[in-house]
Formats: C-alpha cells, structure tokens, sequence
DNA sequence: ACCTGAACACCGTTCAAGT
DNA sequence: ACCTGAACACCGTTCAAGT
C-alpha cells in the first residue's frame, strides 16, 4: 500500500489547457453535486468537460486527485473567509468571536450545500486512508491562532488539538442539518457556536 | 438509481450456514479493521472467511451489505451498552448523565478503535447514499428519551434532533481523538460532555 | 505539446455446473 | 440445499497512434 500522489500530473502553462483543467475541476464538482458519488466515474468527468479520459489522466494522477483539486479550491475559499472573520473578530469575546467563525463556515458551506456534503465526506476518506494529506491544516492553524488569545477563559491546553475538534464538531452540526434539511442559519449558527463553547469553556471535568 | 436492498438475502437456518454467515462478517471486521478500505473486497472476505465468493453472495446480495451486518451488530452492542447507562444515568443531573452516556460510548468505541473509526466512515457513506437507511435510529431514539427527562434546564426546543447532533459530536470527536492518538478515555470524556453540555444547555443565541 | 479512445486490469456480481 | 469458480460487466488507468 504505497502512497498514491494526488498532486496534478502537471501544471498546465497554456492557456487553453489551463481551461482544460479548470473544466475537469468544475465537471467534477457538478457531477458531485447532482449525481452524488454513484455517479461519480472518471468518463463522466471528461465526457462533462468536453474531453477524453486521456486528456484527464494528463493532469490527474487518479480520481482522488480531482477531489484533491476541488477540495483544495473549495477549502481554499473558506479559508479566505475564515482568515477575514477570524481579523474581525480578535475584538470581540469569546462567544462572539466563535459565533462570527461558525457564521462564516456555515455561510459557506450552504452556499452549496450538497456539494459541501460530499467533499466533507470525501476529505474524511482521504484523511482515513492518508492522515498526514489533511486539508484543513491551514484553516486549523489559523483557529489555533485565535483560540490563543482568549487562553485566559479556555480550560483546554492543547489549542491545536481543539481547533481540529471544534472544525470535526462544526463540520459534523453543518453535516447533519443539510441532512435532516433543517438549515436556518440562525439556529444552526446557535448550535455550533453553543457547542464550541462548551467544549473551550466548560466546566464539565478538564483534563486537556 | 433504485434502491438497492443490504439486507441478507436469505436468512440461514441450518447451523452449518449460520456459521459460514457468522464467518463472513467477522471476515469483513478483520479485514476492515486490518487492511482498511482499500483491502476490503469481496474475494477478500470470502477467502478469510473459508468460503467462495458464491456462496457469499447467497447470504449478502452485494458489498455493502456487509458492512450493513456488520454495523447493525456492532451497534447493536452499542445501543445495549447505552440503553443500560441511560438506566443508570436517570437520577444524575444533566451533567452527570452526558458524562455517563460519553464514556460508554468512549468505552465501547475504543475496544476496536479501528474498526469503529471505519465503520463510522462507512455508515456516513450509507447515509449519504441512503439516508433513511439510517442505523443510528434506535440509539437517537434512546438518547432523546433521555433528554425529554430533563427538559427543564435544556435550552433546545427540538430533542429528536438534539439526539442526533449530539450523536453526531460524539461520533466526531472520538473518531478525530483516535486519528489524532489522544485516546486518553477521560480527557477525552471531558471534552465530549463539555461539547454536549454547552450545545444543550449554552446560553449562547438561543433557537431552535 | 496535447489529444484520442481502444485495450488492459481489477473487482463486484452472476450463473451454469457440481454435490 | 448449498457450494464452486469461471465468465461477464463496469470502471480506473495506460498507451500506441494521431495532430
């Protein structure tokens, strides 16, 4: 079981193949948004971009490496946001500050909501079959980084560690509101940030 | 995309076959539990399981049927274990009881770390797929229950829903614990009836 | 340099033939 | 009634041939 590369192939320096690969990408989240991933096949993807499979394996390695590449896009657009909220937020308590972060995320992450679903679920398989290939580093780090300044009301040592858990415990709320359908913002907002809290604050046994 | 049915084909009813059913799934846990996903085929289990790939599919009508026996046994162990701490649980406070139900979780999570961690992956991946195929439905029910004894000092209005968020945490929390190898059982108790507590009872943005 | 699609390999599933 | 394993279908991946 050696490890499988998911880094493109290649990076396309052409413009038109830099469309190619932008089509792959795209195609790729459209058949996970409507198909699911039963519908989720290598032809499909190229048949939707307009080119061959030969054309696909230029770029991707494998099939994981297209839900590298999206992910990678997508997780990229909520760390923008994420980095954003997490500025405006350094003024603010602690509940506030988490209650803007757990707004962002949700925000994005309903934006499309079934695709969100699916590359969460994608990301945890890869993460299964490869931990150190983890796609929320960055964004972890960046929550690490906020968490610290409010270490004087968090009962928690390991701020690393609780970033990792507070991303599991808002992914895992987002997850099971698109599923049971119930995505009011507001009351989602509520739960994650009632949770978060619980977890940093709580009085509830510590111990790390 | 008809449904495809998981349940066993055919129920065995001689001893012999009832043993070769027994052998197949405990095939599909060893297998799960040492080679992961990705080792995890039919001709796999049949072959650890001394039998054909025939006569698998005389009892499982196809893969994923597997993983649905062998989840529905396995939680079935865990809505057992839980359905007794729920008992015990009944006269502590709030507090006390989230403790109670998290550790039995912990407790029986951690006696095959692996295999929880796989098979919680997988039931995503029904759910996602299927979603009224859902496993969790006896244990939400069960936790609900529970709730609706201490409705007082519970800040959410909807507890079937509550059950199955805090289900949710659970299940996230000590699966990124055991990805991350900090299955210290207490500290990580603590962090999971903080998490539930705060969600249930936090003071942050009520609704719903 | 990039594209194509038929060919190959792997694995889920079936089925004709055995006992 | 239960078992076997070769055959088939599907899909991920490669590669010889094209432009």
């Amino acid at each position: 079981m050696t490890r499988a590369r998911t880094r493109p192939r290649k990076s396309p320096s052409q413009p038109r193949s830099e469309r190619t690969v932008e089509a792959i990408v795209e195609a790729t989240a459209r058949i996970l948004e409507t198909q699911g991933l039963s519908g989720f096949n290598t032809n499909a993807v190229a048949d939707k971009a307009g080119v061959s499979v030969g054309s696909l394996y230029q770029y991707f390695p494998n099939k994981d490496a297209l839900v590298v590449a999206l992910s990678t896009r997508e997780r990229a657009l909520l760390g923008v946001a994420l980095g954003e909220a997490a500025r405006q937020a350094a003024s603010l308590p602690l509940e506030g500050a988490l209650r803007r972060l757990a707004h962002t995320a949700i925000h994005r992450q309903l934006a499309r909501p079934d695709l969100a679903r699916v590359l969460d679920f994608e990301e945890q398989r890869l993460v299964l079959e490869e931990p150190d290939r983890a796609l929320t580093r960055d964004i972890a780090g960046n929550v690490a980084t906020l968490l610290r300044r409010y270490r004087a009301v968090i009962q928690v040592a390991d701020l690393e560690a609780a970033a990792y858990d507070l991303i599991a415990i808002a992914r895992a709320l987002i997850d099971a509101a698109v599923l049971r359908g119930q995505v009011e913002p507001v009351a989602l907002e509520g739960r994650v940030t009632r949770a978060a809290l619980g977890y940093l604050t709580g009085r509830a046994n510590v111990a790390s």
